[in-house]
DNA sequence: GACAGGGTACTCGGATACGTCCTGTCCGAGTTACAACGG
DNA sequence: CCGTTGTAACTCGGACAGGACGTATCCGAGTACCCTGTC
């Protein structure tokens, strides 16, 4: 059970993206910031724009920007776009193997192991749901509060 | 993010040992309940094995039987021993790369966002560690009160 | 000097290999029961 | 009849292939800028 590398990627990209509002940062330069391959980041950063997490725009003059307020893009929102949408634990209803199924029930209902699996499940997503980007900058801020600008400062340094 | 099939396979596993309590039950038992593949169930519950949540019996009247109170095995203890230890989200401290970065710093603890994540994934556990093998026991009896019966009897059935 | 048109450079987007881990299978080590044999 | 010994069958345990998905990369589609030529 282990998440895509690019989920830490794309949290990190979008908080940059936050203090850079209005403009459109390439994926190289976004790239550049951490060290990490461009290529492969531009696909993350692809299914975020699919997600509509994102804006993207092609050409010279062109990049990444937030689709919409940082205060509606949960952590969640990031992890389904990249991740996809689907429960690390899957009920494959092995109980209709057993004596006594019944052919018409849905076990991944009726199942407690798939209930209690499930209910864990549900309140991990909860919690992520909880967390916005903009929670996450301001509290970067809090901690650092240069940040925002070193971020700027750091995407004009790379622009050459 | 997808989690082992083999746990699923190890909790039914799990509960149904739980009303077989002192008697050795086979693999190939186990496997046959639900028309699962014995070679790769025998590979999950070795693994509950190493963990000691079962112990087992080589030989002729040998097999898989739990090595301690159901009560004291949790969800957690199973998918821990199927699925491994780890965190789905892996910070691999990315930030190190970045400007202002501190070389002596843990970002595990330090970046917000791994604060967040691994928060999220605590909540989970923490569900998970609440649950043990014989709170599902007791739900299943609720439900469906012959349910260790017929597990018995089909033990018995498929002994030949 | 101003404007139109074509070319060029730059960026996103999807299609294409590579590596790792889950899934599934097989054969050997260990142990018990049984049967045969001798006392 | 009872004890002993050897054999055989059965089970767990770890080592061995196959496939799916995450990781990484490359080339084509689209767009804005710039340079050139003309009015």
């Amino acid at each position: 059970m282990k998440m895509n590398e690019g989920v830490e990627w794309a949290m990190h990209s979008c908080v940059n993206l936050s203090w850079a509002p209005g403009e459109a940062v390439t994926a190289k330069r976004l790239a550049a910031f951490y060290n990490l391959p461009t290529a492969y980041l531009n696909k993350q950063l692809q299914a975020l724009t699919r997600a509509g997490i994102l804006s993207s725009v092609s050409g010279p003059k062109g990049g990444f920007q937030l689709a919409r307020d940082p205060r509606n893009i949960s952590l969640l929102d990031i992890v389904v776009a990249i991740d996809g949408p689907d429960d690390a634990f899957r009920c494959m209803e092995i109980l209709k193997e057993g004596p006594g199924a019944d052919a018409r029930a849905d076990y991944t209902k009726v199942c407690v192991i798939s209930q209690a699996m499930r209910g864990a499940e549900l309140t991990y997503r909860r919690e992520l749901a909880s967390r916005s980007i903009a929670d996450i900058a301001d509290e970067v801020v809090r901690l650092n509060p240069s940040a925002p600008d070193n971020t700027r400062s750091r995407f004009a340094n790379l622009k050459s």
